[in-house]
DNA sequence: GTCGTTCTCTACATCGTTGCAGGACAACGA
DNA sequence: TCGTTGTCCTGCAACGATGTAGAGAACGAC
């Protein structure tokens, strides 16, 4: 239907497409370019040879040409994670708004691949990478000086140069913590740990919860700590499980995601244990799941959309050579929220 | 670290590492794509010079040359949608296993963005197109018949001369409907339907829904059935909540996604009523929430990793011009599993 | 000693687009 | 009448890589 009988258009150039308007080259360019100085009559007369010719812009020809691609990269360690599959849509979503497209790359959490991302294959492929780091860490510092624009989302210790766009790790957590001991409990567990990290968001949100046990005069007892290297169900549960199997008596959970969380429930289910009334459970990331799983979840929002409209306009930014005005790189702190649901909420109604 | 002194590599390129090594612009090239016939003293002197340079291959330039461009498009509904991010996920990896990029395009189930996935704009951006469409029907023939190699996921009932890779909708909801009554349940309520539609998941679930009904001599009620325009949470809560505010009676629900389900799940404790117990539910997908939502669902496995390996290989396949050997297009339909779970089976232990 | 083969490297054209410079012509004010 | 400015269009040279063709050396076989 489209191009004149034939509809699987070969490859047609620009070439082609001034043949039959009886122009140059260079016109087709300028029609398709919008430059302002053409007569309308010329105008029209290429964009009906576009038409029929079927013509299609060759985007590598002008990604060489003009050094830009009109994609970003997004690297996270996994799309199954439901909080990366979120921000992935919102991140989407702010890039097209600004008339970009977005590359997906799966870093699974592996050092090698997170080293991989700041190698500079992309450089040419994009421009400009959005990078959830979960391995590197302090001393991966010059790494992170690399030759093409880099935002990185999640943690916000390590200076490393690079614009950050992080969230309240450390307030949100001591919120979330805050939230169980104002509804009366006493012995809080912490769910997903890194034993031996500094940076990064286990770190932080456990030095959040520290902060909040503090304030609350309540004492930090490491029993209750349980390490969780991936973020994911099956390991929230099986920490919870370990530490029931262990005997350790807690009224309370707080997980340091909403995975967790949701393995934290699943296990204390098969405990037979009641959420909220003998132990309450608080999340971090607010996923959608956490509005419809049984019990509903109290998280912490870290404001994903915030965060990805950010990231993707520091981005531009950059890529337009845009510099903050002092020359350091942007730090920006998307605002948290707290979401109580039935979790932490005994039944009254 | 890397480059010498400066870490920052300007704009190397193949010239300025030719000119450091001494050799030709082409032998450089030579190196780069393993040529055989090559002096290993002359290798290592490139090698060499592109360290020293911190030399990066540009994509662009030899997309443009090479007409491949080493990426794939994957085009669904929305990352948000817990299924689609698996799979998402899943075709990432496979891609990956074949040297391949991802760029992942949302449409948002919007009739207007998934003709623009076909319409051609990422022809030379791409190597192929995997689609998972969702307003495209019976109507849109036609607009199937592109340019570049393309892959559909989803329905397989309107026969387009694209290759297809699909799960068993109707053999799947049939099971699962099947299931249903061979736990006793004779009011099954199916949530999820298109009303109208006559091709894409929706109508061939709820056909599989129909043919188990009347395999088992059940009558089909359509006050049963009730419509979700998009399969997400919300809609499913809202569509049993339907159900129940117009005192329809069922004792078991059939729903046409897991998140419909979760939706159904949500619902059904909001009422006080006890699933399996009072209502069984079954969904269809089998994400990773099901296995640990409470109470866990019971849902069909449609084969997400096979369909996503398969879906590149015949993409693969067909950007190196190896078509099936009698010329018609794939069809590849992978089979699915019932996963039998705590919203189907009564608590015995 | 000539021929054919195998090995190693190079020169040149080319992929399809856009930036730059400039030509031709009309309209304008001085 | 002569510049000057504005409009409309064109030609050429890039962007940075790779495919093709072929040159020159080294080798063995006749």
């Amino acid at each position: 239907m489209t191009a004149s009988g034939l509809s699987r258009s070969g490859n047609v150039t620009m070439h082609d497409v001034a043949r039959v308007a009886g122009v140059s080259i260079k016109t087709v360019s300028n029609v398709i370019n919008g430059y302002q100085y053409l007569r309308p009559e010329t105008k029209a007369r290429v964009e009906a040879a576009i038409d029929e010719l079927g013509y299609q812009v060759n985007v590598a020809a002008r990604n060489l040409r003009q050094g830009r691609t009109g994609m970003i990269a997004l690297a996270v360690p996994e799309l199954r994670l439901p909080y990366f599959a979120e921000l992935a849509d919102s991140v989407i979503q702010a890039a097209e708004r600004s008339g970009l497209r977005v590359l997906i790359e799966q870093t699974g959490g592996r050092r090698d691949r997170e080293v991989e991302i700041l190698s500079g294959s992309l450089r040419h492929l994009v421009d400009g990478v959005i990078f959830s780091p979960l391995r590197l860490g302090d001393d991966d510092r010059e790494l992170f000086d690399v030759s093409f624009p880099l935002v990185l989302l999640g943690e916000s210790i390590f200076d490393t140069g690079v614009d950050h766009v992080t969230m309240s790790n450390v307030q949100g957590a001591a919120a979330a913590t805050a939230h169980l001991v104002a509804i009366g409990r006493t012995r809080i567990a912490a769910v997903g740990s890194h034993p031996g990290e500094t940076v990064g968001s286990a770190a932080l949100r456990l030095q959040g919860y520290r902060q909040a046990l503090e304030a609350a005069g309540l004492p930090y007892d490491p029993a209750l700590v349980a390490p969780a290297d991936a973020w994911h169900r099956s390991t929230g549960e099986q920490a919870v499980q370990g530490l029931l199997d262990a005997g350790v008596a807690f009224d309370a959970v707080f997980a340091f995601n909403d995975a967790l969380a949701h393995g934290t429930l699943h296990a204390l289910h098969a405990w037979q244990l009641s959420v909220p009334e003998q132990v309450a459970v608080v999340g971090f990331d607010d996923i959608e799941e956490s509005a419809y799983s049984t019990p509903t979840l109290t998280s912490i929002a870290p404001g994903r959309q915030d965060i990805a409209d950010r990231a993707v306009q520091l981005l531009v930014d950059r890529a337009a050579g845009v510099a903050p005005s002092d020359g350091a790189p942007a730090l920006v702190v998307a605002p948290y929220e707290l979401h109580v649901r039935q979790s932490t909420t005994p039944i009254v109604a």
